[in-house]
DNA sequence: AATCATGCCAACCGCCTTCGA
DNA sequence: TTCGAAGGCGGTTGGCATGAT
């Protein structure tokens, strides 16, 4: 059936009554270039309100939810476009341990990015490397992984681009283009294991297993990220075992290690308290990162070798 | 060249909350 | 206070693009 003309008999399971909508009349599916227009002419002259009436003012057969959902998602002018930085993935992956999938609670930190954007990364990106890892993507292990493993190689790559401070001696490369990931390393063993992960001072009692302790006196079961690491939602500084680079290793054993990444958001004026002041003050700016990551994804097949074994070692 | 598998993402669905009469 | 309308949000789907076979 015609995405277009599909019937939106249950469009009103909802509770949204669409009852002054003439329902034969509605258009769904994607959305034309000339409806695009109208939208936002219609809003460039009259301004947002309330959505259904403005898609009846402006002529579109369309419902005022997917009118917002059209504007909000693609039309903006403050839209962000292309791939998601590794400044990006790396708060992504912080807000998420936090919040969990409050998606759009995760993009207000994100500016120009939607939730809807941040969800579908997540989904794709994230969720596929969890399956990668034969593990579910809420469990504790996948959490330790992504935490002390994946989001410190996350902030040595920022730092590398940045040319502010590495402590890699090889970096890897990943390019993923539709589903393959190829993979460019540079100064790395050939087995394309790269030593990021090796070669800074670990704290040998740490183990994925006390970690969510190790911050606080929270660390019990539970399955929010948030929860589970502690954290209240507001008025906290960075997750601080994470992110006191010199207190807390990192990783599984002794073979691991973190780079010296301390502080990396904190450095960066990510402080979340005035990133909420700084949302509600300036919430047109853009994000203060400008590095673009052309690699699409900083996990690459090397790294799920090595983080396979690792996260291995941390479940056996 | 054809077919299949996979990734990506725009759009929809439906529940919950908020608003306002 | 109640109730219907509208908005917000997270989950899910479906179709297109691309790569693999």
């Amino acid at each position: 059936m015609d995405v277009n003309t599909r019937s939106l008999s249950s469009n009103n399971k909802s509770g949204n009554s669409q009852s002054s909508e003439d329902e034969s009349d509605l258009r769904r599916g994607p959305w034309t270039v000339e409806e695009d227009l109208t939208l936002i002419n219609y809003i460039a002259t009259q301004g947002e309100g309330r959505w259904n009436s403005l898609a009846r003012c402006a002529g579109l057969k369309r419902t005022g939810k997917s009118c917002r959902l059209r504007w909000l998602n693609y039309l903006r002018p403050d839209v962000r476009r292309g791939n998601i930085t590794l400044e990006e993935q790396l708060l992504i992956l912080e807000l998420h341990s936090r919040w969990g999938n409050r998606w759009s609670k995760i993009a207000q930190y994100l500016p120009g990015r939607t939730d809807n954007e941040i969800k579908n990364y997540w989904r794709t990106r994230v969720q596929k490397h969890a399956k990668q890892l034969k593990c579910d993507v809420n469990s504790k292990q996948f959490q330790d992984t992504m935490r002390y493993l994946w989001m410190p190689r996350l902030v040595e790559r920022i730092q590398a681009a940045n040319g502010t401070h590495t402590t890699a001696t090889a970096t890897a490369t990943a390019s993923t283009s539709g589903g393959s990931t190829t993979t460019t390393a540079t100064g790395g063993p050939a087995m394309g294991y790269t030593d990021d992960f090796i070669h800074a001072p670990v704290n040998s009692n740490f183990t994925p297993e006390n970690s969510a302790n190790s911050s606080d006196s929270l660390g019990t079961h539970v399955s929010d990220f948030g929860e589970y690491y502690g954290i209240p939602v507001h008025n906290q500084s960075v997750n601080q075992d994470y992110f006191q680079g010199d207190q807390v290793g990192y990783g599984c054993d002794d073979s691991l290690s973190r780079p010296n990444y301390g502080n990396y958001l904190n450095n960066q004026g990510m402080d979340f308290q005035a990133a909420d002041n700084y949302m509600e003050q300036n919430s047109q700016q853009q994000w203060p990162f400008g590095l673009e990551d052309t690699m699409d994804n900083f996990w690459n097949v090397e790294d799920i070798y090595v983080l396979q074994q690792q996260f291995n070692m941390c479940v056996n």
